[in-house]
DNA sequence: CGCCAATGGCTCGCAGACATACCTTTGGAG
DNA sequence: CTCCAAAGGTATGTCTGCGAGCCATTGGCG
């Protein structure tokens, strides 16, 4: 018998209960910028059949993030529930092993985006998608630049047309983002980065995968380093 | 708002009710050959702690495995829940972007986790785990070789040193495997197989990142344009 | 031979999540 | 000005899954 696959089958079947995964999936688009400050989330309605969960559970979750102040609601049509433009912080506490764990799989899951992304016939659509979201992390201010390089990130998944990849390179940027809001952000890595992802998007957009690649990896290994240094 | 990212964030926070989500690891460890046949899954008691759910659920996962003939139970100490040899085949039904999903989604993984697993300073029980596998693949049967693939392709994985990256590949085969099971497996298919199996194990073991995710690439290039060519 | 540890087999009450229905608020359309 | 569609707010009965405990069976050990 494979002992150590087995740690990987036999892990737990849910995350959590409902409740907690759906406040999980409402915070990773808030963190991630997919809904950003001031835009209104889809309907609770909408978000129970979308999730699979009851409406209950949904207003539940919503409840738990305007708590936290990360949203707030209004009533009527045309109300909603609204993500606010304060983003609160979270509590460290990793060991080393998630680290690795978390790094390795996202340069994994990256890297492998970008070359596939660079491998495919993008539509226009596709390609303004990318230059635009390239823009908007190249002009962000340091409290922004978070949630934009976040989703420029997630544009590229998407462009690979596996909706399967999409959400494991979202989950897995939750995780390092988690880790990497325990370090200082500095202008220097800010601008760094900028140069790094006008390579890697000129990369897929000039159809090269490996050049792609290759960007990709430099990129991540930045903030990798960054991240062993800071948190070993 | 980005849309499309939001398809892999609203996804569905659960696959299915608890009893499916467990029927559905105990399966894959066993196309998987995780379990081979005659061996014994661990005691329902520990299953369900490992997979967090109950005991009952566990029980209940495991009659619907034992009445679809994949595995039977004994009782009293040494007893247990045992492997058969007989594996039932499920039917097929995909679409053409379910394949695009999972072989880009796999390639991804894959290659990722050679280059991965080439890049490490790789224990000797480790690397004698690896050359287990290969000979095992080398060897098997056509009835047997799906399984010992897997658990080839796995080890690999587990070389990573990353429980997450094992499991997404663990949960990525399973899907590809579904796709494979409809369509012919040949001895020619096989001996190349082998061959490639080879160069990505010695590619490893060398130590040789650039090399391993080639000879991977292509590898899973061979099965990939297979699939394509019998499926759409 | 008898004990007993570890396994599968079984039952019952509770808590979480669900489906459904209805109420309240709001602002644009007519 | 009225209406009403669409959003959030609330209540209730049902059911799945869980926890915990106990029973039944088996084979090795003393």
């Amino acid at each position: 018998m494979m002992e150590h696959a087995q740690e990987a089958l036999f892990r737990p079947v849910r995350a959590g209960n409902a409740f907690e995964e759906t406040v999980e999936r409402l915070m990773q688009a808030i963190r991630l910028g997919v809904v950003a400050p001031g835009e209104r989330l889809p309907s609770e309605r909408e978000l129970a059949t979308r999730l699979g969960v009851s409406r209950v559970t949904v207003r539940e979750a919503i409840r738990s993030l305007q708590e936290n102040n990360y949203v707030e609601s209004r009533r009527g049509r045309y109300g909603g529930t609204f993500v606010n433009d304060v983003i609160p912080k979270s509590a460290p506490g990793k060991e080393f092993g998630d680290i690795h764990d978390a790094l390795t799989l996202r340069k994994v899951l990256e890297t492998g985006a970008a070359e596939s992304a660079a491998g495919r016939s993008l539509g226009s659509a596709e390609r303004r998608g990318l230059r635009v979201r390239l823009e908007e992390a190249s002009t962000a201010s340091l409290a922004e630049y978070r949630r934009k390089d976040s989703r420029l990130h997630l544009a590229i998944a998407e462009a690979t047309g596996s909706a399967s990849l999409t959400a494991a390179v979202a989950e897995s940027r939750m995780r390092v983002n988690e880790l990497l809001d325990t370090i200082p952000l500095l202008e220097p890595n800010l601008a760094h980065s900028n140069a790094q992802h006008e390579r890697i998007i000129t990369s897929i957009l000039d159809g090269d995968p490996v050049a792609a690649r290759q960007a990709m990896a430099e990129h991540l290994d930045g903030t990798a380093s960054l991240l062993r240094g800071f948190l070993v």
